[in-house]
DNA sequence: GCGAACTATGCAACTTGTTGCATAATAGAG
DNA sequence: CTCTATTATGCAACAAGTTGCATAGTTCGC
């Protein structure tokens, strides 16, 4: 269900077209809650069947209609009773840690090859954090200030993948 | 598919039954690669399908029947060639960050009371990982050693979790 | 011998997430 | 004027993951 809430967290802070959102998902909050433009519709057509958005077509753009999103009074509420409860522990898939698993059936160039594409993504991730971090660090509203902490969480989690790429390379050798 | 492979690592550590797996999943390979009883039924007759595993009744032991699956040549055959593929990058689907994103919106009490409870769940899942990586400590064998080094990426991952959870909360005061 | 706890496998229904494709308006290059 | 890129919304089919339940053998305490 978090996705729904994802989207509603999103929509609070502007209302949005689907695909506004859905660029929004490969952006910011997408950072720790990613959502493909299929599920983004599908799941903002739920919404409006349950009255916590509302939609009116845009005037004045260019390029093809769009549909803005915002939040109705139900929705915020529904919002606010969600952000209130504890969250969920978070499940972890993590595939390159699978074939570390496995991999003493590996020799040590195969585990190499993992681990050096793996500190590739993480890097370049991290780049990702701090550019953006930096843009945010020009505004000083509260809204920017949450951003930035969550922010702040990416750059901690891909400094510490880092650490460890840098370990297991070390022990494999 | 991964969880396919997941279950393939395991079953090339030590041939074992559903449930065993299932217990697995809730242990070591399971911390980052989660998967559900049900899952693993369902993948177990797929994998039989496909004939990467085979599956012999298990005599002589207590409890009901159960079935020991165990790789055949060609699940192995498609183990090694999965581990040897770059892995997809992960996936982040992380509730308390969306929380916090939406933070703006509620009180410093109820912030915190979300970070206190983040801060109990991880501070015990470093325990866990502590306590599973001295008893894997005994053991010097090839395997163990990549089993300890995910496990230390468990630990890292923990320690940076900690670490934002104490400054956020500095943060907001 | 009875009931509770544990081991063990599985079905059915549902929700969530992925993949591939279809459609259409507009802007800009040539 | 046509072709391509970009913006924008959406359907259909499928795969993966979740929830709730059903079934049954074994062990152990009473």
């Amino acid at each position: 269900m978090s996705l729904r809430y994802a989207i509603l967290t999103s929509l609070a802070n502007q209302p949005a077209s689907g695909w506004d959102l859905a660029r929004h998902f490969g952006r910011s909050i997408g950072f720790f809650w990613q959502a493909s433009h299929q599920q983004i519709y599908r799941e903002l057509r739920r919404l409006d069947d349950d009255g916590l958005v509302r939609t009116e077509e845009a005037t004045g753009q260019r390029g093809p209609r769009r549909k803005v999103y915002h939040l109705t009074p139900e929705g915020r509420e529904a919002l606010l009773n969600w952000l209130q409860t504890p969250a969920a522990e978070s499940v972890v898939r993590d595939e390159l840690l699978v074939k570390v698993f496995g991999g003493w059936q590996l020799e040590p160039p195969q585990l190499r090859a993992l681990l050096d594409q793996a500190r590739t993504d993480h890097t370049d991730r991290l780049a990702q954090y701090r550019e953006l971090d930096r843009e945010l660090a020009q505004s000083t509203s509260r809204k920017a200030r949450f951003a930035r902490l969550t922010l702040q969480r990416g750059i901690f989690e891909e400094e510490a993948w880092l650490k460890w790429l840098d370990q297991a390379k070390a022990e494999i050798g």
